[in-house]
Formats: structure tokens, C-alpha cells, sequence
DNA sequence: TGGTTGACAAACC
DNA sequence: CGGTTTGCCAACC
């Protein structure tokens, strides 16, 4: 195992557990801060690839769109249980719950 | 070794 | 926000 890939995963996890309930960040925001703006595709893929590694609030992390993960419909329960309100077409509204650090 | 894919983003309409 | 086009970079085949 590569200790790269590992190590990529931890920043990506430590960001989404820093992300308030409540709350969703985008690829991108987490990307720019583990200093990997243009390859926001790896935070999905390593999320998508830890799923729930060590009950990680991945379900916070959202695209740029407000859209939720393909696959995952577990994924808009829990933004509600947050108190995350979701629109018809299945867009979070990033103008109110957007995380801004 | 090299082309395709992807839980994406920014720019444009 | 929503579709379309382009760009980026690592993983996958």
C-alpha cells in the first residue's frame, strides 16, 4: 500500500471531520486545502473508496452543484437529519449551508 | 505504456 | 441553478 494514497486520505478525512453538522463542503473547498485544488476528483474517489472509514461525516461533502453522490441515497437522510434542507431536483442549498472557513 | 473513466470545477449560455 | 464544453490529475484497464 502505498503510504501516498494513505496519506492523501487522512488530509481528506481530517478536513470532513472538521466540517460543522449542519453544514456540506464541496470537493474543490476540500481539495484547495489539503493543497489539491485542480484534482478535487481524488477527494471523491478516496472518499468514495474509505465510504464510512472511522465514521467520517463524508455524507457533508457535496459537488459544486449542491448535488449528492450518485448511488447513495442514504446520503440525503442524514443531510436531513442535520437539519440540511434539499431541494425537488436533489441540490442542497449552498447558499445557506455552504461551509465557509 | 497509453487511452479511458470519474462521488469534479470553472467558464459560458 | 442548470445544461454544455473544457481542463486536471490520479486510478483503472
Amino acid at each position: 500500500m502505498s503510504k501516498l494514497n494513505d496519506d492523501l486520505a487522512y488530509e481528506i478525512l481530517s478536513v470532513v471531520e472538521e466540517i460543522p453538522a449542519g453544514r456540506v463542503a464541496t470537493y474543490g473547498q476540500i481539495a484547495k486545502l489539503i493543497g489539491r485544488e485542480k484534482n478535487s476528483r481524488l477527494v471523491a474517489r478516496v472518499l468514495s473508496h474509505v465510504g464510512n472509514y472511522g465514521e467520517f461525516p463524508c455524507y457533508r461533502v457535496v459537488n459544486h452543484m449542491g448535488r449528492l453522490a450518485p448511488g447513495w441515497a442514504e446520503q440525503e437522510w442524514l443531510l436531513k437529519g442535520e437539519g440540511v434542507t434539499l431541494k425537488e431536483n436533489g441540490c442542497v442549498d449552498l447558499k445557506k449551508y455552504l461551509w465557509e472557513c
